[in-house]
DNA sequence: GTAGTGTGTGGAAGCGCTTGCAGTTGTGAG
DNA sequence: CTCACAACTGCAAGCGCTTCCACACACTAC
């Protein structure tokens, strides 16, 4: 394989001044970076990166962990991420811990730790005291996304306010009998987004003076499947149905509209629903939602890390929060004088 | 940070000893094995894995190339094949292509290239010659999965086999009138599949002496979006409608039902519908699918190139049929008597 | 007894880069 | 004309491991 000797062989410069010209880095003259690029170009080189990185430090890598990759957001925070790193050159290594406690277990004790990484980003994770511990062991800027990182910077949006605004978007339709879809308690330990969405609901419910009856929160997993289940119990038990419901996420959301379906209740004439997301099937459905862009939280997760890395700085642990942005659709109406 | 020279002066021992104790390679005397990995554990030490690989030539890191994180299909092999790289103590770095030609191109003329790879592979991809070249120029093994990949081992299903049994399936139950849903022509050039799943369809069709509608063949992205639109103007535009739709995948099959029900049809009273694939919301929404293991072909992928990679060997190509189940449910049915 | 074999160990030479340092040249100021 | 300084370049010392080689030792076989 030709290395960086054989390109300086071919340019006719040292060793030292081929790598201070392919990397940008330090004084060269510009005859020397323009033979030392041709050369490279000639011979096909790209740098090892491996080599590179035992040097320098540097492992032009980041880690990015996510709780699983079927879910929306997180594909979506992949693909923004994914994106913004291969524009800076940047590998991605994707940690997925899945369902399985072992793999959890070695992603934060073995695989983050080889210092293969220059950064992490770390999306939506329940994290235990220990595992924040060897998080930040691994000596490397962090941010997380979509959830509280004790010690490391994050990107959020402001859960409890958008389910304000979504519970007041439905309040303002003139619903009043409204259900909540929520994630399952045990998330709530440490992961605390499914409560302040909930609470976020409660209070603009308490601030219009409509009732939250606590049969109409129900909980389920942050999934479609999970979120439908929940749905039917939700609209099969009531004798009285509420008229709108407002889900914590458009998976959700999307897992009430198919069991509204499957009970003969039109969207929205029967039934209005909406989510908090900005899912691609929105469209097609059209899902009333707030889209928290996340695509876009994956990608200012890696320039935020990037501009750390190249600057040197310290990452100081920082709260950023994402703009969000109402999308009404047609899954939200009026309710129908009779039900109301 | 503490290096294997740490180790070896806890443990009284030499850098050597130490390196063969923990990588296993090697003679070492279980007593020295035993006072290496105490040292080990005592002082939190984790390899390199960039001196390592530097220095052994090997990463310990796979690279997955995928079209896209949202699809189905690509995030269930990303699974299978995580899952099965962390079990062996290997990373995975992502290579997300995506839409933007300047990222796919810098992905097969830069990224791999660096050396960082002990394989490759390869999903769903239709590769130009110029980037199958780049793909072989790694000079690694590559399996490819879910299309053609000259040159490289394929872990694929039977595509026309399985869209012959679909098709049959419908035609069992009754059907006559069926419509397939397909790919785009434009993926037809390097990637076969629709074709192939298509060319099962006529020849279930023909096979049983019905006659194959062209008006009834419509073709969409894979996407369930895409499908959604495609199968309204097959359901709006027909005076006469089919019995049954097959989708060359779950998600088309999931827009075509959502299509449907816009137009007040009821599944499968109204309408059959099936797919192909195995799509989590195949449960809710009761999907007649073929089931193709995305997780287990990811898996496999990793399985082969492991085994290649620790017995040196190279990789002859091979193609891999990779076994498929029909699962039946309920969206599929016998056609209504006035419909057919 | 000697030679042959196998096992366990350490020294040291890299793997392919980056970068501190020192040396060379060219420039403008004194 | 000398000196200070900047711009450029090359040498060589690593980065933290793996692995070849040499060596020591304990055997077995003749």
């Amino acid at each position: 394989m030709t290395g960086i000797k054989d390109v300086a062989e071919r340019a006719g410069l040292s060793v030292a001044t081929v790598s201070r010209a392919l990397s940008g880095k330090g004084n060269v003259s510009p005859t020397s970076r323009e033979r030392a690029r041709a050369a490279a170009a000639e011979l096909g080189f790209v740098l090892s990166y491996h080599a590179s990185s035992l040097a320098s430090g540097r492992t032009h890598n980041v880690g990015l962990v996510v709780p699983s990759v079927h879910r929306w957001f997180f594909s979506a925070v992949i693909e923004g991420a994914s994106a913004a790193l291969l524009e800076a050159g940047y590998d991605l290594t994707l940690y997925n811990i899945g369902e399985n406690p072992a793999h959890r277990q070695s992603v934060f004790s073995d695989f983050l730790l080889r210092k293969r990484v220059d950064a992490v980003i770390a999306v939506s994770l329940e994290l235990s005291e220990d595992e924040i511990e060897q998080l930040h062991a691994v000596h490397r800027p962090i941010v997380g996304i979509g959830g509280p990182l004790p010690g490391a910077s994050t990107i959020r949006i402001d859960d409890s306010g958008i389910a304000h605004k979504a519970t007041n978007h439905l309040l303002g339709l003139g619903h009043t009998k409204i259900a909540h879809i929520t994630g399952h308690e045990a998330y709530d330990q440490d992961f605390h987004l499914p409560g302040t969405r909930r609470s976020g609901f409660e209070k603009a419910m308490n601030d219009a003076g409509c009732p939250v009856r606590p049969e109409w929160i129900v909980s389920a997993d942050f999934t479609i499947e999970g979120a439908y289940g929940a749905a039917r119990q939700l609209l099969a038990s009531a004798p009285e149905r509420p008229t709108a419901v407002f889900a914590a996420s458009d998976e959700m959301a999307i897992g009430t509209i198919l069991a509204a379906r499957d009970f003969g209740l039109r969207i929205p004439d029967d039934l209005s629903v909406m989510g908090i997301d900005g899912h691609d099937l929105g469209n097609v459905l059209g899902l009333t939602t707030i889209d928290q862009d996340a695509k876009g939280q994956g990608a200012l997760a890696v320039r935020t890390l990037l501009g750390a890395i190249n600057n040197g700085l310290v990452l100081e642990p920082a709260d950023t929060e994402h703009p969000t942005k109402l999308v009404v659709r047609t899954s939200t109406a009026v309710p129908r004088p009779g039900a109301s």
